[in-house]
DNA sequence: TAGGCCATCTGGTCCT
DNA sequence: AGGACCAGATGGCCTA
């Protein structure tokens, strides 16, 4: 649908079907008559076609200015939807736009919300010398996902990633799960297998830098 | 087939 | 004045 005047989705040409295709036969030929009469009115003021050319351009200018605005606005989605995690698996259908904002949101909610639990964790682990059981404490229920939020979601791949329901097994998931949760911390999401080594093996005192 | 999602056109408004 | 942004209208495509 690139081409500007060919455009078969141009609403004004489809009304003015519809409504010719509503008329009597008498209006439809008065109509005919009215347009043969603006028609040649027209060829007879080429003035006045100039300036109807001159708008029929701008027209087009503005349309494709509009789709190219359009076209930069859904080349950003894709760039948001690159970065969700999500299945970008071909078999997972591509998330709507409303949905990737919805989902956006809420990544960064979550993600702030890691973050906030990782400084409580690592003051904890230099404090006390302990670290509890992250993958357990830290899962997408805690960021508490706005119920609008929820309603709006149809995907089951939002879903499972908002910890509504267990994931598919065809999905892959970026999430380490643990007890058919997801820990979207980033102590679990980078080195996962470490946790439990890490946790016993924690120096007392911090590192030396 | 209804409903959701989308692309496009269009006119209005705001901004530079 | 011209461009950007926005929202409404319209019609096409796809899926449950």
């Amino acid at each position: 649908m690139d081409s500007d005047s060919q455009s078969s989705r141009s609403s004004s040409p489809e009304l003015e079907r519809k409504d010719i295709l509503k008329m009597k036969p008498e209006q439809m030929f008065q109509k005919l008559c009215q347009e043969q009469r603006m028609l040649s009115r027209d060829k007879r003021s080429s003035s006045r076609r100039d300036s109807q050319e001159d708008l029929h351009e701008l027209r087009l200018k503005v349309n494709s200015r509009e789709r190219q605005r359009m076209h930069d606005l859904n080349q950003a989605m894709d760039g948001l939807r690159e970065v969700m995690p999500y299945s970008h698996g071909p078999s997972v259908r591509k998330l709507s736009k409303i949905s990737t904002l919805l989902l956006a949101r809420n990544y960064i909610l979550m993600l702030s919300n890691s973050l906030e639990e990782m400084k409580k964790l690592v003051s904890e682990v230099y404090g006390a010398h302990h670290l509890s059981g992250c993958a357990s404490s830290l899962h997408p229920q805690h960021v508490t996902p706005l119920p609008h939020v929820l309603s709006s979601v149809s995907s089951p791949d939002v879903r499972s990633y908002m910890g509504l329901m267990p994931p598919d097994a065809n999905h892959n998931t970026v999430y380490h799960q643990s007890s058919g949760l997801f820990c979207p911390c980033a102590m679990c999401q980078q080195f996962p297998h470490q946790l439990s080594r890490t946790a016993s093996a924690l120096p007392a005192s911090r590192p030396g830098k």
